[in-house]
DNA sequence: ATCTCTATGTGCGCTGGCGTACATTGTGAA
DNA sequence: TTCACAATGTACGCCAGCGCACATAGAGAT
């Protein structure tokens, strides 16, 4: 299970300068993370930290009387398991697969020893940090001001961009869970939306013209904190 | 202005090791900060880390529209500018006095000197960040799911934690913005929580038990990640 | 005493999203 | 083929919170 080959496809890891990447790879693992796993739950004391590639996972908040909402996602542009290098070890909060795929997980140990040679993971998992931040902040906001077909657009968004693919599978059921609305909520407007089905997306431009302003104040952030090809090209992978 | 006493009364200060403390101390400020006044805003390159004594100062999100939404509350209990160590040194908010006091601050030079001997000080900031986090993902699922009154709730003990008094003086304007809900709004459900008017605080009791289970979850996270008396008692203090 | 400005209290109609109930469609198992 | 179950579509009444309009009330300035 051991993955001995380059861990391209996150692009955190993506991010690492070379003798970093070489020493670390080796004790990534690739696992596989079917829908509705939870990697781990409220209160869990965390073992690992995940890197997906092509799966996406959601930070929800369950509330005691079994509804939810989400936090934020996070894809091949992060890391689930923050808490463990900021010290928490654990969070309120749960892990739950949303989209089924692959990540790599690296054991707290073995992170934390990478971290104690104070190396540039430290810096790129802090400022990843940071973008998470943002779109936490930016979830607040957008559940306070923004409507149901916004938020909706916006979750669209934020998940087609965490994923190769431009096809999103999801049922509305699991999408309502997400944003913590009705199920009848997200059927009517994804219908204005363009009978979404079982959502085989439809036009970006679009859905960046309905969407507020949350989702680009995300991106912005996300792309600023971390911007792609900060490792140069492709030549200096392994 | 430069301050040559202890920096007391901020918890975060607090839990520095004496070596720490006494290194850092002459490098902080004392500085007052009035009503209103804004620290720094959304895009803002940050020039200091400010760590509130008796003061209260808002993280809020500035819609384009004018409206806002508060993200974060910060006090005696944590510090404002945490992109600065995350790494981003902007944010996407606006930091704005929410009620007068003081505040200790510290340059960004000098803080990121600091951090660069890997002392306790970026442990004990990475714990607050993640504590701060768990606010905002509280702040996030409330506005989803709780009633104004809830809300209101929840911010009153927020601040309240976050000041040595028990009293509290705000406008109901004021608390709308944070909000971001109507002043009227903040009428009505003030009201039910008995004659608020120019808010001299009820009982803490009524409080809680009126309040959804967000503000406990942020108070529990908090604590755990930064109990206080970290440095034990105050016979270790300068 | 008067005037102004800010803060607070109150009422009213509107609407987005909720809770509920039920119909239809598709899909995999027996 | 039939059955069970999950996913989706639709309708209806309800209500919290919104936008708006206006009435007081207090605090300062002249």
């Amino acid at each position: 299970m051991t993955a001995t080959s380059r861990p391209q496809k996150n692009h955190l890891l993506d991010a690492l300068p070379q003798p970093e990447a070489e020493r670390l790879f080796p004790f990534l693992e690739l696992v596989t993370l079917p829908l509705g796993k939870v990697l781990y739950e409220s209160g869990d004391m965390l073992r690992h930290v995940y890197f997906p590639t092509d799966s996406i996972v959601s930070l929800l908040y369950m509330f005691k009387d079994g509804r939810s909402a989400e936090i934020a996602v996070v894809g091949n542009d992060g890391a689930i398991g923050v808490a463990l290098f900021m010290g928490g070890e654990t969070t309120t909060n749960r892990a739950i697969v949303q989209s089924a795929g692959s990540a790599y997980r690296l054991s707290g140990e073995r992170l934390k020893e990478e971290l104690g040679r104070h190396t540039e993971m430290l810096h790129i998992l802090l400022r990843y940090t940071q973008a998470l931040i943002t779109q936490m902040a930016q979830t607040a906001v957008c559940n306070r001001h923004h409507s149901l077909e916004q938020q909706l657009c916006r979750w669209l968004l934020l998940s087609l961009d965490r994923l190769a693919s431009s096809e999103l599978t999801m049922t509305q059921k699991l999408i309502a869970d997400m944003l913590g609305v009705r199920r009848e909520g997200v059927t009517e407007a994804a219908g204005k939306l363009q009978k979404l089905g079982v959502v085989t997306v439809v036009d970006r431009p679009t859905l960046e013209r309905l969407c507020c302003e949350c989702y680009a104040v995300v991106k912005q952030e996300t792309d600023r904190l971390l911007p792609l090809h900060t490792r140069a090209d492709s030549s200096r992978r392994m």
